[in-house]
DNA sequence: CGGATTTCCTGCATGC
DNA sequence: TGCATGCAGGAAATCC
């Protein structure tokens, strides 16, 4: 699942390729990513855009377009199995799942493949974009994102602490997998409510956010599945998780079995050892 | 208001 | 082997 390390990746692969270049065509195999737009509008608004920039915004993908005079922002958001995979010259065939391919100018590709055809694709005028970014919360990576960023955000909600690792319009970028492995680190039960947290708990989860989105990007993501980065390739991050995907195994540090629970509607797996109740 | 549940979708693991 | 079932999940919509 495309969490903060796996887009990024995706961007920083994108970048030098994609920079400058030209969309010529546009083949969809599908229009679940597009919403209420039609494919005709879709094709008609991105056919000869340049790409200028791209960049990533928590899990969104932004490619800044502009096209005569017009600048506008394609989000791409790839939920659990969107990938974005650039080939220099046509492939043999296509990528399984392909559901969109873009052509550009210089002959080269990019293919949007997506097996549960969850992942968006949205055009956004620059009014657009900032109301959209605004729902977003502070990108936990960036200077703006001290330890009282989050003592102050944490201040006043109710919630359980992982629920609140997972809500976009606080911290933007984390997912499952990471959160999981955030708390782990942090020795937090998932289920802690916000209220029950220290400040040396916060200080220490505050560092820990950090600490595994970092790792993770070293890693160039974390490829469970489906996640591949822009050149098709997987992630390393997979084997370095402590408890992700692990129920029924010791813990590294304490032996204790990994258990594996429901927690704001998601799979979530925890040591019961190290993350007491 | 806010937390919980449902929805979207397909592939894969499981069990009979 | 084959089929039905359940599960995986990000975010928006809907429910309670």
């Amino acid at each position: 699942m495309p969490e903060l390390p796996e887009v990024e990746t995706i961007v920083r692969g994108l970048q030098g390729p994609l920079q400058g270049l030209v969309i010529e065509s546009i083949e969809l195999f599908s229009t679940s990513m597009l919403g209420e737009v039609t494919a005709d509008d879709f094709i008609a608004a991105l056919t000869d855009s340049r790409i200028k920039k791209i960049e990533r915004r928590g899990k969104y993908i932004l490619f800044k377009l502009q096209k005569g005079q017009k600048s506008f922002t394609l989000a791409v958001h790839l939920r659990m199995t969107g990938n974005l995979i650039y080939c220099s010259k046509r492939p043999m065939t296509r990528p399984r799942h392909t559901r969109a391919v873009f052509l550009f100018h210089n002959e080269s590709f990019l293919f949007f493949t997506d097996v549960r055809k969850f992942g968006s694709f949205r055009i956004l005028d620059d009014n657009q974009k900032t109301i959209f970014l605004s729902c977003l919360g502070v990108e936990p990576l960036s200077p703006a994102f001290s330890e009282q960023t989050l003592q102050k955000l944490i201040e006043g909600k109710k919630t359980s602490i992982k629920a609140f690792l997972l809500n976009q319009k606080y911290i933007c970028g984390i997912g499952n997998i990471y959160a999981d492995e955030i708390l782990y680190r942090s020795s937090l039960y998932p289920e802690k409510p916000l209220p029950k947290l220290s400040k040396k708990e916060i200080a220490n989860l505050w560092h820990n956010i950090r600490e595994v989105l970092m790792e993770g990007i070293k890693a160039g993501g974390t490829s469970t599945r489906d996640y591949r980065n822009a050149a098709g390739e997987k992630g390393d991050y997979q084997k370095h998780l402590l408890v992700y995907g692990k129920a029924g195994q010791k813990c590294r540090r304490c032996c204790s079995i990994i258990q594996r629970i429901k927690v704001a509607g998601r799979g979530t797996y925890y040591c019961p050892g190290c993350q007491p109740n």
